[in-house]
DNA sequence: ATCAAACTGTGTACAGTGTACGCATTGCCC
DNA sequence: GGGCAATGCGTACACTGTACACAGTTTGAT
């Protein structure tokens, strides 16, 4: 059944990535782990890249759900709170899927539409966040945009400052310079 | 004479690195462009990531030396103001310096003392920026520590989401976006 | 001046990597 | 049954990092 061997080594890829980062998704190495032959995954995936690809959009998949139940939250502000930390609480629990979903050098030739429907699913997320604050006068401003893409800088530079320890700081006390980062550039909003 | 010819290598891993990238820099293409054998890199580097922490210890000191030309700049804002388009400039100009810099996961094991405070002093310098402005009364609030960091994360984020990608602009949009972003958080502190 | 030790560079060799190629097996449609 | 496409496998090759043993050179002590 070629559907499920496909599945098999994706979950291998994916179990390896995850356990041990990167380097550790050789062919070899998911192929034995998934009980099939090396050569047997270039069936599924063209090669090596077109598979961490496909790892890194299951990866977005589990962000823009933990994103979309930021959704539940009462208000507009509250829901683009509740969304900040999804954000942080998904990069803080799955390093390496932010990593590499967000952190790596992307090759512009390898962008297939798949991917960038899934980068653009997360900025328009939080665009629309932002314009329902700005709906309800809660934020001022007439680009939400502009201020949604400040947003997300902030965010993913502290997030991505910390994960590649240029940060000095253990988990809470970043949390907290989160929480107060964030919330003072809100604040002025 | 070893010392030059470690310089040379060095000077082959730079270029490599610099013209198509980490993947480029491979022990053999690094010894064959300085002209030597390949194992003789060996003798002073102790591994290939060793080389590399070399070409980053060197980026980073371009990368200060850049940073503190703009204290010539006249008031404590305008040092702070320059200092931030000395950090867009310098990235935008050497994205594979910045990305080997900033981007990479770093292994914590090889965080050797030299490389630890060449990130710290980015972080200082910023500091001490911002600390300035505060003492001028120009910027408000009592922890330039904490200030500095939102400011860094910032400029960081708004970096490393053009750098990987992730925004779909040019460089001149993405320079305004820069400009307008980082003017508005500062014209709020 | 001599000799030993340290230093520097080389060639060879090996294990691990991605992956091209061709063959075997299977399931499916006519 | 007779093709036939899809799937999986084994072998082979080029390239990687680097361990190791060796050769030439420099240095320093006697």
């Amino acid at each position: 059944m070629s559907h499920l061997t496909k599945d098999r080594i994706l979950d291998a890829a994916r179990d390896l990535f995850v356990e041990h980062g990167e380097g550790a998704v050789t062919m070899r190495a998911v192929a034995s782990l998934a009980g099939v032959s090396t050569m047997a995954a270039y069936r599924h995936f063209p090669n090596r890249e077109a598979l961490l690809l496909a790892v890194m959009e299951h990866g977005h998949d589990k962000f823009l759900a933990a994103m979309s139940r930021a959704l539940s939250a009462a208000g507009p502000l509250e829901r683009l709170i509740a969304s900040g930390d999804a954000y942080l609480n998904f990069a803080l629990a799955n390093p390496r899927d932010y990593e590499l979903m967000f952190l790596r050098p992307a090759q512009v030739d390898l962008m297939c539409a798949p991917l960038a429907w899934r980068d653009a699913a997360t900025f328009r997320f939080l665009v629309d966040r932002v314009a329902e604050c700005m709906a309800a006068g809660i934020l001022h401003g007439e680009d939400p945009e502009m201020l949604a893409f400040s947003i997300w800088a902030l965010v993913h530079g502290m997030v991505a400052l910390y994960l590649t320890h240029k940060l000095a700081a253990d988990e809470p006390t970043f949390r907290a310079l989160y929480v107060s980062a964030l919330t003072a550039a809100l604040a002025r909003a």
